[in-house]
DNA sequence: ATGGGATATCGTTCTTTGCCGGCG
DNA sequence: CCGCCGGCTTTGAACGATATCCCA
């Protein structure tokens, strides 16, 4: 048999809703039409077997014919048709012939001789199409739109503000004196460096002011909100428990209470600028690392030192004794830890709604220790991730130590602990493994709060030193992004708070600014949101950190990956460049990256044709070569413009493109005598003002030609760009060029002329009121004289108004013979007197003998008894 | 694990100067 | 008769950005 398939582009149900199956066929994107049908075949790459079902139009008992095609079909336009066969059953010879000439025909097989004879007979068959989707075509492939690209940012945005005000509130509860206070009266003298030795303060004496800080302060993962910032750090103040922030808080506090200057800062975890699109769809395969991130991660860091509980009954009793050393036998603590863990977690996922096989077992691993070493399958990231941080999260709770002297006996009491529980071994050895910052950092989570301390005396000489009191490190801001990175919370936005104002330092932190500036959202935007809050901050701080930012900024080290070189804001490679960029100067050479020279960004200028550059009012000096030949798109000229344009210049493929140092300012033709300077259409293209020939003004107002006309005023329409529609390019006109010494003329005429205009559309406007009034009065007139004639008779049954009783209605009318009406009119008014509109409390009467009736002119006066009285007019 | 190249796909940019019939 | 206005199968091809895969 075949299948008819319609053409290209003809049938739009094809082209608009292809079925699952349906792709574009041959992946040429030049040929037309195949955009929409890309568009949705990208929903769902791949494909699944289409199955058709016909009936023939001459058989009535049903047998399943498989009619297989092959190759590479177009799915949907198959469907098409079959349905068209179906619709037009009633006389299958008739769509064979009606539009046999406008039909594709594609050839297929019948399986078997006994599928045809009952193909012949007019019995149900089944098209099926075999081409079984590749494992390697099943993914789903599902890019963002440009909407929720732009969510994203909106988004993205509010949370950034959001987290600014945030940032706010935290420094100005540092700034409380009660809490300043609070927090020097806890302060033992001894950490304290002599201020009368060095009054210039330097990093390292603040080394066991913070160490104090650390040991003194537990880091919980969250704690309950207590109406304000400040109560929450007095609370946290009070028992020496808090979260990372509020103890970061804590510390900007102490510091600005012994007269430093110091900042809140924090790396703001924000949402991200783009949508995260793996979240979006495999929610499944993140979700233990979303557990991972409900965990308390921050309790982790304080317990690899400290006594950091994660019950905060437990991490309570400590705090009463803190020199004493709990007694209470390490298996106890360990199983009711494991059994808060597990608890959390199985919260955690109930929480999410994941209900995966992975998950399970990691909730059993998690409960049953012995059941954890299942190390066939291979783990994630993520899931490596997790389990060390759980086992941190036993360590901390199995920590009796008080300071890091003691931490040999912390390795043997887990040492102990994961020995009987083989399965921990693994996780073990990787705890042992070489610790640097950025590892202590990946288990206690991302740094995101820590404070600034202006070390150095002079703001000339000083700089702002990190001290981050959670982690215990001080001077480490070239650590922060590597940690970070660990961790998933990347660099984005890193914000110091001082003073009720906030400054974007993330270059202090950042290596590679390449890396994060696709993260951050416009920097144009930013920039104005930080700008009255870094007055605040300058005010407060009168710090001049700006010319070592600016000077990071330009000194970034060379990036080792080609691609990073790709829109990078100070180098460039010539193979990232663009089609309409070229380097001048080649040079200055700054080094190489995998063989292919560096060079300067400022070194890239962007090219534009002749007109391009016309449109910004400039123009290519004589005898310039063009710096770059590139090819030109390939035009869609219709006929006539083939015909029409005998320009070859026109129709080279090539384009001459030309850079700003060959560039002059736009000479254009002057005004003489009152005579605009036309171009050969008689009109003047003003792609900008810049365009304007000298001596002329543009004047962009409605009408203004007739002026000009009326005045005798040389003029040209002013052609500002074009519009395309139905297919075409239509010039876009807006208002007229003159020359200069005109325009005062024609505004005064034109003011003139529109003051009369609008006069006499008042005049009309007034007329039309009017009219209007009077038609709304008669009608008014109208409508009571129906209302009283049909009224009347009605009255004598009761004060109910008329009746919405038709055939009473009839009965009432045909006793009044002297007045004839159609029963179209009579309807009419029905509906008249029904309407709510002449609804009123007084219904009036018209009794018989208050009525009078004039022979001459058949007007039939009536009156009420209230002194109303109608006029109405009887046929 | 990471970088680089190839490929696919989606969104954006660039292109760039009618015709005809109805109606007031 | 003239001028205005609105409706015409809806531009569509190239390019840039980005995600993904595969391989070294």
């Amino acid at each position: 048999m075949r299948t008819r398939r319609s053409q290209r582009g003809r049938d739009a149900d094809a082209a608009e809703t292809p079925p699952p199956g349906a792709r574009s066929g041959g992946g040429d994107a030049a040929s037309g039409g195949t955009r929409r049908r890309r568009a949705s075949s990208s929903a769902v790459k791949g494909k699944s077997p289409a199955k058709v079902e016909m009936e023939s139009a001459l058989g009535d008992k049903g047998k399943n014919v498989k009619v297989h095609t092959e190759g590479d079909d177009d799915a949907g336009m198959t469907r098409c048709s079959s349905e068209k066969n179906s619709l037009d059953k009633e006389d299958p010879e008739a769509i064979r012939g009606c539009d046999a000439a406008d039909m594709d025909w594609e050839e297929g097989h019948i399986l078997a001789e006994e599928h045809k004879e009952s193909y012949e007979l007019g019995e149900t068959f089944t098209v099926e199409f075999t081409d079984v989707p590749s494992s390697t075509e099943k993914k789903t492939v599902r890019r963002l739109t440009a909407e929720e690209k732009e969510l994203a940012e909106l988004v993205h945005r509010v949370h950034l503000l959001c987290l600014l005000a945030r940032g706010r509130v935290i420094d100005k509860a540092c700034n409380d004196p009660l809490i300043q206070a609070s927090i020097l009266s806890v302060l033992p003298q001894h950490v304290l460096w002599n201020s009368v030795e060095t009054p210039i303060l330097k990093a390292n004496e603040l080394r066991s002011l913070v160490s104090w800080f650390h040991r003194t302060f537990c880091v919980t993962p969250h704690s309950d909100d207590r109406g304000s910032f400040e109560s929450n750090l007095a609370f946290a103040l009070q028992n020496h428990v808090g979260t990372a922030e509020e103890v970061c808080a804590l510390s900007v506090a102490l510091f600005r209470a012994l007269n430093l200057t110091a900042r809140f800062v924090t790396n703001m975890d924000v949402a991200g600028l783009k949508p995260d699109t793996k979240s979006m769809e495999t929610s499944n395969q993140d979700a233990p690392r979303l557990c991972t991130k409900a965990l308390p991660s921050s309790s982790f860091v304080a317990g690899h030192n400290e006594h950091n509980n994660l019950s905060p009954v437990v991490s309570q009793s400590q705090d009463n004794t803190e020199d004493s050393i709990d007694t209470t036998p390490k298996k106890h603590k360990v199983q009711g830890c494991k059994k808060s863990l597990s608890k959390k977690l199985s919260k955690c996922k109930a929480d999410h709604g994941i209900s995966c096989a992975s998950q399970s077992k990691d909730s059993s691993s998690s409960s049953q220790y012995p059941s954890t070493s299942n190390a066939e399958v291979p783990k994630r990231k993520g899931d490596w991730e997790f389990e060390l941080q759980l086992e941190m999260a036993l360590l901390a709770s199995a920590a009796e130590v008080q300071d890091n002297e003691l931490a040999t006996h912390l390795n043997l009491s887990t040492d102990s602990i994961l020995n009987s529980t083989p399965p921990f071994k693994k996780l073990n050895k990787s705890a042992e493994a070489p610790c640097n910052s950025s590892t202590v950092w990946s288990r206690s989570g991302a740094p995101l709060f820590w404070a600034e301390v202006f070390c150095g005396g002079q703001a000339s000489s000083g700089k702002w030193v990190h001290v981050d009191v959670v982690n215990d490190i001080i001077d480490g801001e070239q650590k922060i992004e590597a940690a970070s990175a660990v961790c998933r919370k990347p660099l984005r936005y890193v914000v110091a708070f001082a003073g009720n104002g906030a400054k974007d330092v993330t270059r202090r932190y950042c290596l590679q600014w390449h890396r994060i500036v696709q993260g951050r959202v416009n920097p144009e935007w930013w920039k104005n949101v930080l700008a009255p809050l870094e007055r605040l901050e300058l005010a407060a701080t009168n710090d001049t950190e700006d010319m070592e930012l600016q000077t990071r900024a330009l000194t970034e080290p060379l990036p080792t990956s080609q691609q990073a070189y790709k829109d990078h804001h100070l180098y460039a490679l010539e193979k990232w460049l663009h089609k309409n960029q070229v380097l001048h100067p080649k040079g200055p050479v700054l080094g190489f990256c995998k063989g292919h020279p560096v060079y300067p960004r400022s070194c890239v200028q962007t090219l534009q044709s002749r007109h391009g550059w016309l449109r910004e009012g400039l123009q290519v000096r004589e005898n310039e070569l063009p710096a770059k030949i590139v090819t030109r798109p390939k035009r869609t000229f219709n006929s006539q413009s083939l015909q029409s344009n005998s320009n070859e210049d026109e129709l080279k493929p090539t384009l001459e493109l030309y850079g700003k140092w060959q560039l002059e300012p736009l000479q254009l033709p002057h005004a003489v005598n009152g005579i605009v300077p036309k171009n050969d259409r008689g009109q003047v293209d003003v792609w900008s003002e810049k365009c304007l020939p000298p001596g002329t003004v543009h004047l962009r107002l409605p009408r203004l030609f007739q002026v000009a006309k009326r005045l005798g005023i040389d003029y040209a329409p002013a052609m500002v760009g074009f519009d395309y529609r139905s297919g075409r390019c239509h010039p876009v006109f807006d208002g007229i060029v003159v020359c200069s010494e005109f325009k005062n003329i024609i505004l005064e005429a034109y003011a003139e002329e529109e003051e009369q205009r609008q006069a006499e559309e008042r005049k009309q406007q007034e007329a039309q009121a009017l009219i209007r009034w009077y038609q709304l009065l008669c009608s008014v007139v109208t409508r009571q004289r129906l209302k009283d004639s049909y009224k009347a008779p009605s009255s004598d049954h009761g004060p109910s108004g008329p009746s919405k009783d038709s055939s009473q209605q009839k009965s009432t009318n045909d006793t009044r013979s002297s007045e004839t009406k159609t029963r179209a009119s009579r309807l009419q008014e029905d509906r008249l007197l029904d309407s709510p509109f002449l609804a009123h409390e007084h219904e009036h009467e018209f009794p018989e003998e208050d009525q009078s009736f004039d022979e001459e002119t058949f007007v039939r006066t009536k009156r009420c008894p209230c002194g109303f009285s109608i006029q109405v007019e009887e046929l």
